[in-house]
DNA sequence: TCTATTTATCGTAATATTGCAATATAAATA
DNA sequence: TATTTATATTGCAATATTACGATAAATAGA
């Protein structure tokens, strides 16, 4: 009991959820808009920008490179992060079916 | 310790990562498409549709309405389910903000 | 090699989510 | 009013997330 049914549920469903899931905190969110604002940063600069300890940071910067929304690579010491456009491409057909949806629905439901 | 600081970020992004958060869950995806394909239906639809009890697919509905991503009004005994549209219509901004970015700064990090 | 710098991992406590049986609520109808 | 139908709420157990101090790992430079 609790686990998430995973398995009754399609692979791009759980795939998707994944994805939002990722998005579903607003340190995560606060890094994703930093990151398109600076484009490029290491983790240090994120830890200077949000009220949150450096391992929570770090955590936050796993699950989004987990999910497939950010990439991280080494450069000397430190790791350089940003934004990984596969994971926001996966995102992208979903809401364009919905914004396509809205506009021929529009005030079609109860 | 262990509750997210949501006073240490804006309203915005709170307001971004409860949606995101909403769709995080496979059910709730699932749930979503289903009110895509269908316009409209009551909650022993999906009750039909999922692999979940009755409690488990009312909790997943209020989760979706409390985000604003889907609307709910009573026909006689039961309730009238739809897509709603203000929910999606905070998220786009962000991933057209994301899209217009990815298109400019094609290969552009690390 | 030693030290400083940067990031990741471990361990743990607090809190939140998930799922369902049992039960409650609320509206339509006999 | 009693019954049926449809949905919500309660209560609980299992699991997952969030946050951080302590510590480990890995690289650069003295």
């Amino acid at each position: 009991m609790g686990a998430t049914k995973t398995d009754f549920f399609t692979e791009q469903q759980n795939e998707l959820a994944v994805l939002a899931k990722a998005l579903g905190h607003p340190a995560r969110i606060a890094i994703i808009e930093y990151l398109l604002k600076v484009n490029t940063c290491i983790c240090g600069d994120i830890v200077n920008e949000l009220p949150l300890a450096q391992p929570t940071v770090s955590q936050h910067l796993k699950e989004l490179k987990n999910a497939g929304l950010i990439k991280g690579n080494f450069e000397g010491t430190s790791i350089c992060y940003c934004i990984n456009e596969t994971g926001f491409e996966k995102i992208k057909g979903f809401f364009q079916d919905i914004a396509k949806y809205l506009e021929n629905k529009k005030n079609l439901c109860c």
